[in-house]
DNA sequence: CTGAAAGCGCTTACAG
DNA sequence: CTGAAAGCGCTTACAG
């Protein structure tokens, strides 16, 4: 008949000593001889003693959980970055609540704020391409890229981008196609603008974005690649490894094959990268290192808020960071084909699409 | 000079009224004026009041916070549950805490456990395979299939093979190929069965495991498809999207086309199966749909746990509910192919793979 | 080395 | 229609 969850009073009675004892006893506080000390731990273990969190959490002024603002939680990009955070969170003695800033406006705004309204003591958030982070009492850590202004850590996204166009280079490609989404996300921004920083001395670079085909030609219209290669571009460079996937299988359907006639490469070596034909040259995010630098320097701007009390302090947690990326090579970047076909025949081949 | 986050006794003070009626105006509970609680709300709102999530806790027993158990984050497959388990959740007034039950044995449990200590009212969980979910006394909402013991809800599974199924043999597919990833799961195995039940009168049907290949052959090594391609196999169906991928790409890098050779398909329908080419025909969960009857499923416990006080009654929420899958067609499957290549020819066709 | 007491912020009977 | 008071479970000075 006893009640399936005591609490500190039952314990301490159960026992015969006070509540202080058995709270100094569980968390090794107050100095009590270590034969007590260990009756009581054993005593809560036997019990199935499980501490209050909402008692803790209105003393100490501390949830103990930290808020995560993901701007999709549909996108296969975030995933690995959900995962490491809770990895490194939990470590930490961190739970993590999710929230999902949508494709509503301002979303991202109300995210943060349900998140405070949980108590949260602190926030990561991934911000929504081209949106601001609203400054709060609440201490926040920004992972995006170097040059976003409250930036804490991100990959460094724009030396990944020149790893990926040495490695074209290298190959001998002369011609090569960037590919990109949407031109408002800064992290294509920078994979972009890395890529193009070593390619001054080929011969022709040009950049599309996904958004603004589509625009025109629909949802997951075709991207028109054939024809590219017919006028002898023969690197498909993209910022994200779906679109890689898009255009490798757009290329192949069009009986161009990789990597013999034309090389695609992608980013962040999503989990099936490896697994399909010819298996994907990507760049990967050291996401460990990302999610635990981002956790140091927001655990750290808690406990420095604690500190400094009441003043609702800049909770800066702006680290600039730039983590390495690396790339990863794989089958479906090769050499460049010698040959480049006549620019009468390109006109054809793009019917193939 | 004013704190950043007044209280209620605060608020009480700077209106001269009693705690208890700012409690009960911003709540909604006690009878009062009209005039004085909107008096109560302005002034809230004015002076950025936000209610702490603790106290209350502690006052109420109920945290209002909802734990989600997923098998693996990084899973391509689960970013869509989360994602509609946070919105659902959200619209109930619960937060969603995460927790990953990783690679490492009994991680589930310990997951589960860690959800509780935080003090969660209650846990949505997608259990890893060939696992059990243990008795708690903290409900818990499972979603896998219709025959694991104290499932709540899910897809059905088995339907959505049967709909496959269908569509392969209206194709005038004889021989088909059933490529699942690991026997083990719940999820795949009731798909698989799902597509047999409909296969009786087909030529021949086989089906193939990845991970029984990749125990000989290594991680992402070939299929060998082009070699039952070779044998007569027109379809290759798939338990989920990214082994279609695989399958897709290997046929199209040996040089057999999608679909006018050979027919692909897959399930979950995610996000990148719209964008490849050929679209990958697969089969969608209806997801808002399963999220939204697990967690009415879980509230329900949850409430009917309160009323119920101290007993540690069952917490079940079994539904055996199956939520329609829906087929989606797009051009990776076709027509089967008339003609089939001799006997002799197929093992020259199977060193292409 | 151990205990009595205050108080974190809230909600909920209950009294007026 | 409004207020005084108790108490949820914990931790932390402080007194002994």
């Amino acid at each position: 008949m006893k009640p399936p969850r005591p609490n500190l009073s039952e314990l301490a009675r159960h026992l015969g000593v006070s509540i202080a004892t058995v709270s100094n006893a569980l968390s090794g506080k107050g100095r009590l001889s270590p034969e007590l000390a260990k009756r009581i731990r054993d005593a809560a273990d036997r019990m199935g003693y499980v501490p209050s969190q909402a008692g803790r959490a209105l003393r100490t002024g501390r949830s103990g959980v930290l808020g995560l603002v993901l701007p999709d939680i549909g996108n296969p990009l975030y995933p690995e970055i959900a995962q490491e955070i809770e990895r490194v969170a939990t470590n930490a003695g961190y739970g993590v609540l999710i929230a999902n800033s949508r494709d509503e406006i301002a979303a991202q705004d109300k995210a943060i704020f349900q998140l405070i309204e949980r108590g949260v003591d602190g926030i990561v958030i991934v911000p929504r391409r081209g949106t601001t982070v609203p400054a709060t009492a609440c201490p926040i850590a920004i992972i995006d890229t170097p040059t976003t202004p409250r930036n804490t850590v991100s990959a460094d996204h724009f030396e990944g981008g020149a790893q990926v166009a040495r490695h074209l280079r290298a190959l001998g490609h002369e011609k090569i196609l960037l590919i990109g989404d949407d031109p408002s996300s800064n992290v294509q921004n920078a994979r972009i603008n890395g890529m193009r920083s070593q390619l001054h001395e080929a011969k022709e670079i040009e950049t599309i974005w996904i958004v603004e085909i589509e625009a025109k030609g629909g949802k997951s219209c075709p991207l028109g690649l054939a024809a590219w290669r017919a006028r002898g571009f023969s690197a498909f460079a993209c910022v994200s490894d779906p679109h890689a996937l898009r255009a490798l299988t757009e290329l192949q359907s069009a009986g161009i094959a990789i990597p013999a006639e034309a090389t695609v490469t992608g980013f962040d070596n999503l989990q099936w990268s490896s697994f399909i034909s010819p298996p994907l040259t990507t760049v990967k995010m050291n996401m460990p290192e990302i999610a635990t630098l981002a956790l140091d320097a927001l655990v750290e701007a808690i406990q420095s808020r604690e500190a400094s009390d009441d003043t609702p302090s800049p909770p800066v947690t702006a680290r600039k960071a730039a983590v390495p990326m690396e790339l990863v090579i794989r089958r479906s970047s090769g050499p460049a084909p010698k040959e480049q076909p006549a620019a009468g025949i390109s006109q054809e081949e793009s019917k193939h699409a």
